[in-house]
DNA sequence: ATAAGAAAACTAATGACTTTTGATTTTATA
DNA sequence: TATAAAATCAAAAGTCATTAGTTTTCTTAT
């Protein structure tokens, strides 16, 4: 049996496990190429350089980061949703934290995939939101509060950061609860029987 | 006029420099070397390689932000303490992130200086919450929520996350206080009067 | 089936940065 | 003036991304 050829997609997906496994900043070519059973030189064959790479991969990270949520949000409404949402955006980056933090890396140069994904992500969020009717700027700060819970919750758990031995799940339930409790009450979904 | 002589502290305050300036990802003994006009081996006389360097910014750091936590507690007591701790922590962070930055970096040895640093602020906020009067469990819940919120708005502030030209000070208040509320009131300060 | 063309992989080499060492010279201090 | 500290030169040993030119391999069309 022929050995698979490599494709750009195995490369980005290579880059992926590596930064997940020794982190972003540990992402170089020989690393991939060695994963890929490859030279360095013919990974330009797929990706135009480590900069493409890093870009590359931080398209691909913020559209899966921005499928869970998505999918976590089906079925759900108001609180509940905020919730599951949470959940998954957590879990992504304890299970994700290299992919995570190219997501997070300033980009060298425009990344149309990367914001797209981005802006999914809070178009998302917004729907969620809708039936709280907030105003603009509220909108704007309960996001804001959101986005930063979840990602300072998960980026120091994941560094260690929570030494004592207490349920990490309990603590992040509890806060999370606590701050959409804090939101203004949605009204109950319109029956339609 | 002779120039001064370069030590130790010259040393860690030019990485610091530095790396607020470049990222911590920049922080090599080249710049640092060139900052205080002496070639790269005349560090060795200062600082054990670039490992002890690192660790000697991440001790600095973590101590200089516990100093301006406390400094901000001064005076207060309650909700009031606990903002206006969260305001000296985001300032911290967003006027000096490549500190900030070293002071999260897992350590390759053993670091007294910063765990001790970074006791002393949890015992900080610890004897804070006392008058709110938590559980043990809930005493760490509050805990990891606070850093939490702290560390993710100000490290997402940072980094540029928050497109938005809605005022980040705005925001920030608006989350701290809506978090603050949530945990229990404190009972009013004892009067002796 | 075979020849042509394209895609992928390779070898070789360059140039720029790294950290770190050892031995030597300069400089300040006691 | 003697001693210790600081700065220096020189060099090693490594990693890194990237380019150019060449060979292999697969695919496609004749």
């Amino acid at each position: 049996m022929a050995k698979q050829r490599v494709t750009r997609t195995l490369v980005v997906e290579a880059a992926a496990r590596h930064v997940n496994t020794y982190g972003f900043a540990a992402l170089t070519l020989a690393p991939i190429a060695a994963k890929l059973g490859i030279k360095i030189p013919s990974l330009y064959n797929h990706v135009d350089g480590l900069d493409a790479l890093q870009a590359a991969l931080a398209g691909y990270g913020a559209q899966a980061l921005f499928l869970r949520c998505q999918d976590a949000a089906i079925g759900r409404g108001g609180a509940d949703a905020l919730l599951a949402i949470a959940e998954a955006y957590r879990s992504f980056i304890i299970l994700n934290p290299g992919i995570y933090a190219a997501t997070l890396h300033p980009q060298s140069q425009p990344n149309p995939e990367l914001v797209q994904a981005n802006r999914s992500l809070m178009e998302l969020l917004e729907r969620i939101l809708i039936p709280f009717e907030l105003s603009g700027a509220d909108r704007t700060h309960v996001l804001r509060g959101f986005r930063s819970i979840v990602h300072g919750f998960a980026t120091l758990e994941e560094s260690g950061a929570f030494g004592l031995p207490i349920d990490m799940n309990v603590s992040f339930q509890t806060i999370m609860t606590a701050y959409i409790t804090s939101i203004n009450k949605p009204r109950r979904a319109v029956s339609l029987l």
